[in-house]
DNA sequence: TAGGCATAAAGTGCATGCACTTGCCTCGCC
DNA sequence: GGCGAGGCAAGTGCATGCACTTTATGCCTA
């Protein structure tokens, strides 16, 4: 796959920078405790250093990688702790959302909703992963939008995104797809019923069942030797 | 005055722009649309534009200046929408960090939050605002450790900090100081029960009426003077 | 052989320069 | 007198170069 900067076309190359690094990182391609070299992913992207340390600066602001001064940037490690003090934080935060969507959702928002969440069912009669997936994503925004908060908004997005690498191997569970079916089912009744607490209860639930199905892949998926990484082209 | 950079010793010269950037920001030094000038920056604070370049894209990634590409960056302007955006994420979150303290405060941790309320007592009487203001952080950022998650600490205390130039107003309300120690006691009293829903509830009611107090100063301290932005034709 | 110091190599941090974009102003045109 | 094209000034975006820090290496000494 290459990853030339015409792939990536728009905003500024630092923007470009900024999106296909964080994009390798929330996808796991760059592995947490990884190296990242100026130089190297200047020459990679075809730019110079400038706007490669520009975007390592920025994603480093927002978490993403860590920086030490003089000694380069990794991307960031969490820990076990960290990795749990997330899923907390991202179950209170759908619980949030979903309250408030119970209390704000307008009608056409409600009826969306409802409608995405009962087509789904067949994608698990049919076991279609890939796309339960991309709905299951879409569900969750929609919970987020429905929030009519911009700020709630952008933490959960944020937040959501951190944990993404943490989080793909949560459909590989067997039954999972009718679980989360089941989960989603529970907070989209509660939210037709204008029902709040319910429809964070419900949330906050689906959410930290996901959170222990993922904790037992991260524990199982430990810190990747120093293999030649960067002879990976 | 001086800003230069002898001040600010610690970290590279970017993190030192960073954070004299967003301490003026914060604390509301610079106004809100205020226009950014890389070559003025970096002239006033004796640097060349490259940190400042780097301080701007780092602050505008965590969304304290907006970057226009080509066009310079500003002090983000927060609409009153998303400024009550954050007031009520604000209170949400206080409220988890309440609930969390009720429930995994350590026994240090409650008789510490507890002494410094009572001590703080002393402080209503005698009217010591700026005082108590200082003390009014402290109490607040315990709560957030004591929640003992790390992720809501920091999406709190960035949250926070985005806030600060809108709360300076919240003690000139006559009568607030012990306003405010009443809402505390609320609070203190709840975590001293390890009861978490009450807890969360004092919470979120205490920085609603922040909040409201707030709203008004906000309202009543509208655009910046610096005119010539709007003439833009 | 182990420890420590000097030195080299690698890589980061910042400054500078130049190309390009944007907004403004002026001048010519209608 | 209004309007648009062209040019100018201001300012941003990126590349490059050099100084400095860190780390690896080797040599010397005990």
């Amino acid at each position: 796959m290459s990853g030339k900067r015409s792939l990536v076309r728009s905003g500024t190359t630092v923007d470009q920078m900024v999106r296909a690094i964080a994009d390798r990182i929330v996808t796991g391609y760059l592995r947490p405790g990884e190296r990242l070299d100026e130089a190297s992913l200047a020459a990679r992207f075809d730019v110079s250093r400038t706007p490669v340390r520009e975007a390592l600066g920025q994603l480093s602001a927002i978490g993403l990688v860590e920086r030490r001064p003089n000694r380069g940037a990794i991307v960031a490690v969490v820990t076990q702790e960290h990795l749990a003090s997330m899923f907390e934080s991202m179950a209170e935060l759908e619980a949030i959302c979903a309250r408030f969507s119970a209390e704000r959702m307008t009608g056409a928002e409600r009826r969306a909703l409802e409608m995405e969440h009962q087509a789904s069912a067949r994608l698990v009669q049919l076991g279609a992963e890939e796309d339960y997936e991309y709905f299951n994503t879409e569900f969750h925004s929609r919970l987020y939008r429905g929030a009519h908060n911009t700020h709630i908004h952008d933490l959960t997005v944020a937040t959501r995104s951190r944990l993404a690498p943490f989080r793909r191997a949560q459909f590989m569970l067997p039954g999972r797809l009718a679980k989360s079916w089941r989960e989603h089912d529970l907070i989209v009744t509660a939210i037709m019923r204008a029902d709040a607490a319910a429809a964070g209860k419900a949330a906050r639930d689906h959410v930290s069942i996901v959170s222990e199905a993922s904790a037992v892949f991260a524990a199982a998926d430990p810190m990747e030797p120093k293999v030649s990484r960067s002879a990976r082209r």
